[in-house]
DNA sequence: GTAATTAATTGGATCGTTCCAAATTTGTCA
DNA sequence: TGACAAATTTGGAACGATCCAATTAATTAC
């Protein structure tokens, strides 16, 4: 049985011209006649001819024109937008995408880096899961698959990383409570242990030293990197003694959490107790109270990765390069600042 | 230049057997003795050897144990979480999967159609973009690749599909409703001319029919089925004379977006007005007030829509079924019901 | 009108794997 | 030990596209 499938030999009959001419047309070449060409596509056409991408792929010279991306947790909206500005670039520069979640699990994650290798991936973009170590890169390094981290970065590894400012991020932020008059500003959410962790409370730590407030451990307080953590954390933080009127969160999805959990307690955010969050996801903006947040633009950081694997697929020599992305804080209502404005009705 | 590509020539050499062997030992059958086994496993580890997927796909009988997703919006964490269902059926059977999203552009949808063709996926599942049309997904079918169509179907289009059951879950929501004593009942976000917008508003006219209650058309407020689309849709309920009490909403981001809203205008969702969502997506459960909505479980239809298509994979026959997904109320606090136990303190 | 030049076209050979039929080795039994 | 069956192993021909060197056709030059 033929399956059906329509091949450049099928075209190259049907059209009396012989298959490397097909060969040529398909790679529109310059080399071969206008009235030919025409011909040909025309069989083309009429034959529904597909193209093969995996026999094409097969001699050695050839670039798959796929690339692998591994995100820890797409139901993180942060991540899901991450995959969307990934996409985007990629689509328009004719790659396709593996797209996969490990959902943190780095078994999970070494399993699909081996069944992106074997597809022939020409590139990966990664956001490690928690765990990940420098050997699970390595026989892809080895190959000279370039690859790109992002978010996270892996410790040894020697590849290309994209991460965002975390400590300035999260200085910024808590700067902007202490001159909003907070005095008692607590570290919600997230996973203790973990860089991107370490990162942002060494930059709340460092901003309180900076005016002259204290840093108790008390007031870190990680749980997890999702609303339900950021509820948690906020049952806990109000039960300190000497309790904090305002906090920086691991993440926006921690921040809504807390937002939740003050409102459980009674409270309101924005104007009983200060929350600014730090990744600014979409709904950021159009919460309410809008939350103030330190934004690192997913979509954008995706573009800019895709665009940094295609620079190193391009480049074929694979140069590591670690870049650190600027961030910004945006105050909106949730901090507390903006509620003298109000929220003007629409 | 070789590529430094280990191929199952040097593993055969290496090892002093055949590729014939090499092949069947790749394969794990069982005509192959135990200790060439053994020598020709070690010698792959050795040499680090890659499997060569593209190759052996070449066969016309292989089967690329690629499937692809196309998905109409990956920042809607609905169906980002579909994707994650996906995921884990197709991972587990041993594919991998394309996964793009076709940002409601049937032109890029084609583009991705596509090319997924050219790799030679076994299969599609397509949630499609508005406008998406039975000859788009003519040619897939042509050449026997299963499609299964998710959320919302293809008029025409013979290819299976998985969809939920929109207007019961609308008739129950807008019921409970009226248990609780609403009398004027909103229907709020979402765009209008959709089939699945289609289904719910009748619904939800269906229940306020069965209930002696009118439906006016000035209680339809379609906007966005997004979180803007919500505060939209209420700002704009909020004006009606005779305003409603209470609200369904198109699906949960737009009920959130209603929250906010109503939370903007100094009333508080579940207390001053009812609120049910759609989909039941994971931070209904977390959100405060905890969401009342018609859970779709969006993980369990993409797993669900994952093993339509495993099995129609498997098949080869391919005989289109359509299967509409049962729904049911969760009802928590926003609709007003939950509010008299409260939240209980963890 | 023929040689030189350029433009188009074309057979293999090749990529890395699988599959088949055929060959080889090993084992069994009278 | 020889005949026969069972267990292993093995070349070579696919699969569908590309690429190279070589051939043929069309132009131009003299």
């Amino acid at each position: 049985m033929n399956k059906g499938r329509v091949t450049v030999v099928d075209i190259a009959r049907a059209a009396g011209v012989s298959k490397s001419t097909v060969s040529l047309v398909l790679q529109a070449s310059p080399l071969v006649n206008e009235a030919t060409r025409a011909k040909v596509n025309a069989v083309i056409r009429e034959l529904g001819y597909v193209y093969n991408r995996g026999a094409a792929n097969l001699r050695q010279s050839a670039s798959s024109r796929i690339i692998g991306i591994i995100v820890n947790d797409l139901t993180n909206s942060f991540f899901a937008e991450l995959a969307v500005g990934m996409d985007m670039v990629m689509q328009s520069a004719g790659y396709v995408q593996f797209l996969s979640n490990s959902a943190e699990s780095v078994d999970r994650q070494r399993e699909v880096i081996a069944s992106m290798r074997e597809h022939g991936i020409s590139g990966l973009i990664l956001s490690p899961a928690r765990g990940t170590e420098a050997a699970d890169l390595k026989p892809l390094a080895a190959s000279g698959i370039p690859v790109v981290a992002v978010v996270r970065n892996v410790v040894g590894a020697k590849v290309s990383s994209l991460s965002s400012d975390n400590h300035a991020g999260a200085k910024d932020a808590v700067r902007h409570l202490v001159s909003l008059g907070h005095r008692r500003i607590a570290f919600l959410g997230g996973i203790a242990n973990t860089t991107v962790f370490g990162e942002r409370v060494a930059g709340w730590r460092d901003a309180l030293a900076e005016a002259g407030l204290e840093a108790p451990d008390a007031l870190v307080i990680g749980t997890t990197a999702s609303r339900a953590g950021g509820v948690a954390a906020i049952e806990r933080a109000l039960l300190v003694p000497d309790r904090p009127t305002a906090a920086l969160c691991f993440n926006d999805a921690a921040a809504f959490g807390v937002c939740d959990g003050l409102r459980a307690a009674g409270m309101e955010p924005g104007r009983d107790f200060g929350v600014v969050g730090f990744d600014d996801v979409i709904e950021a903006e159009t919460a309410v109270p809008a939350l103030t947040t330190v934004s690192v633009d997913p979509q954008g950081m995706g573009r800019r990765a895709a665009q940094l694997l295609l620079k190193q697929i391009n480049a074929g020599r694979v140069e590591p390069e670690a870049i650190v992305g600027s961030v910004r804080l945006v105050v909106r209502q949730s901090c507390g600042a903006g509620l003298k404005t109000g929220r003007k009705p629409a």
